[in-house]
DNA sequence: AATTGGATTATACACTTGAATAATTGCAAA
DNA sequence: TTTGCAATTATTCAAGTGTATAATCCAATT
């Protein structure tokens, strides 16, 4: 029996593909398939390697959710961060950002859901869901106190904080929707009916930069 | 070794006893712990006996589904049903039924997210959640019809199915804002918070009935 | 060139998994 | 009371589980 040749990898590399192979292996087998042969194998590497970077699965798992939530917050909010200045055009993109690739993915939301899931058993992975919803949130409301100022319309916390849950939910059930059921919608139209919530919920006018969503007739 | 002593149950009754073991199994100790070993302790029988009801475990699950999907949408539904004759109360009460147990609750978030992410694996899963999303969307888009109707209030098809589509994101993003963290909102606040984005997506303004939603001051 | 030490593999282990089968039980009809 | 049969249990099986441990490889240091 020869030996199987492997080459040496950086942590931080060896680290990442071990997620990302984490990731493939709950989106293609689901989370009863995604043991720990699976995603060494699927990592090009032998099931020990793993407990060599992870104390365990859980650990594993946890740093895989926050690869999640991390690329699902930072894409919207790295658009946001392209339109410094323009408060209104800020809360736009951030919006429409949600209804783009990679966020809005069907892989996406099997692993959102995986996760959701799994945070009633594993408490580490309900802190780290938190946490990102707790970011996710005050992130919005400071859009929106922006939009609303830049407007010059005037609204109190209490306002505001109701727009916040309110705008995150619209967002996340239309997330929901087009996650699952892709086919059922035209090109960019939930994106144009998220950013006309918004606008209705928040009284603002809001532009469209991002042709994608611009309709089409 | 004595042998365990055992009744016969209508197959109806055992096999409703066996989908709420699963159940119950699921929300306690995840997909993973939900074996047929657990499954069948918590329902008082022996593993054996899931096999002479169902045809294997993907079969036990997909009907334990089915019931989580009736049991989301009936709720609402019945509410509904509860104010006819009046269609402006009858939108009202369906939006806020979501917002109240057995809806909202953190078990059926953690039952609805874990067969989410099946879906991606068991086709027969994502047909169950499919018709579930269709019809619920039908129901929206016609209690709206209704309503604006009622309110005299003209509609074109296009603005109704755009108006459900956000109404049913909304709901559902809500819905798990508030399963996730119930501690982080007041009581009855989603309902409202619901009800006024429902109000703003449509023009019309909507009745109270539920006292449990009426704002204190 | 020899040595060292961490990265990686291979193997082993104790246990659990879903499923199959055979043996029993309890009930209902005769 | 007996008999028949479906419902239920007990047992078994092969495959797969996460983890532990020891052997090996590679690369950098000396």
């Amino acid at each position: 029996m020869t030996r199987r040749s492997f080459h040496h990898e950086s942590e931080d590399a060896r680290r990442q593909a071990l997620v990302a192979a984490t990731l493939e292996c709950i989106v293609d087998f689901g989370l009863q398939g995604a043991t720990v042969r699976q995603i060494a194998d699927r990592a090009g590497v032998t099931a020990g390697l793993i407990r060599h970077y992870f104390a365990g699965k859980d650990n594993l798992f946890q740093a895989a959710y926050r690869e999640v939530v991390e690329t699902m917050f930072d894409t919207a909010q790295r658009s946001a961060d392209e339109h410094q200045g323009d408060p209104l055009a800020r809360l736009s993109v951030f919006v429409l950002a949600n209804f783009k690739p990679p966020v809005i993915d069907q892989r996406m939301l099997a692993l959102w859901a995986t996760f959701i899931a799994q945070t009633g058993v594993d408490p580490a992975l309900a802190g780290i869901h938190r946490e990102g919803y707790i970011s996710y949130r005050e992130t919005i409301e400071h859009l929106v106190k922006d939009a609303m100022e830049a407007a010059g319309k005037a609204s109190t916390p209490e306002d505001r904080r109701a727009q916040a849950i309110a705008i995150n939910g619209v967002i996340d059930g239309l997330w929901l929707e087009g996650c699952m059921a892709a086919d059922m919608f035209s090109d960019g139209e939930l994106g144009r009916i998220a950013l006309l919530a918004v606008e209705r919920l928040t009284g603002l006018t809001l532009p469209i930069e991002d042709p994608h969503f611009l309709k089409k007739d």
